[in-house]
DNA sequence: CTTGAGCTTCCAGTGACTGGAAGGCCTATA
DNA sequence: TATAGGCCTTCCAGTCACTGGAAGCTCAAG
């Protein structure tokens, strides 16, 4: 397959896949033409980063999970234990987002949004409130 | 004030005040000596821009939110809109790390995470559930 | 034989800093 | 007065995970 091929049937594009094997989470081999041509293999990698990076894990969890997935010997426990990571890591971020929401949504309601100039909002953020 | 004391006072390292300088946000005056002479004005501009980023606006927001600070004949929709506009991204992150959190959290939960190698997460990873 | 799509590499930019090197300035102490 | 250290300066490079674009090669169709 070239990468136009895996790159459709990963939902991956081309350029990611490229840049991917520059920082050796794959590594194609080489036609004749000097086109990158990957096997079956490749592709299921691919298809795994995708739904790796879409759960949220960073490139370096990624390579750790694919050489997880290729070691038949692994522990169930390595795995879990990246997820749960990650896993606090998402909540940590949802609870800031929550807290930015909460003092965001609150100061939006205090503001008129008219033609005036007085604005709860600027004043907040100037520290007036302080 | 030197740049040390702004940061101290504004919670800005230096390094990011300079960077601020760097695109714009603030313009200092110089000493004889080349060294960075803030007035009060600027530490407060400093402050306002420490508030506006832990409430997660970009810069280019904290841009526009800070010449609407400056200009006395701004209209409080226009602060307003720009809130607005950051409530509902930050609403759409929320949503997004939600879908990942409970995926990611359905998936701990069925891993034994034992020393054996069979695991859901992984499993689901590389696409065996579609 | 040409056209156009697809492939290649390499370089640069994104956002918002952050680290480090190399060097100037300022103050206090021996 | 020498020097030590702490603060200041600039500039360059790196972060993360791509993404865009230029220049050029290959391949299949008409």
């Amino acid at each position: 397959m070239n990468i136009g091929e895996v790159a459709e049937r990963s939902g991956i594009p081309p350029k990611t896949i490229r840049y991917y094997e520059d920082i050796g989470l794959v590594r194609p081999q080489r036609s004749g033409n000097g086109y990158r041509a990957f096997q079956s293999t490749d592709l299921h990698k691919l298809v795994f980063l995708g739904r790796a990076r879409a759960l949220g894990f960073s490139i370096e969890d990624c390579r750790m999970l694919l050489s997880l997935y290729e070691d038949e010997s692994r522990e169930s426990a390595q795995v879990k234990a990246i997820a749960k990571e990650h896993l606090a890591a998402i909540d940590q971020k949802i609870t800031q987002l929550q807290a930015m929401r909460d003092t965001l949504s609150h100061l939006v309601d205090s503001c008129s949004g008219d033609h005036r100039p007085d604005c709860p909002i600027l004043n907040d953020l100037s520290g007036i409130g302080t």
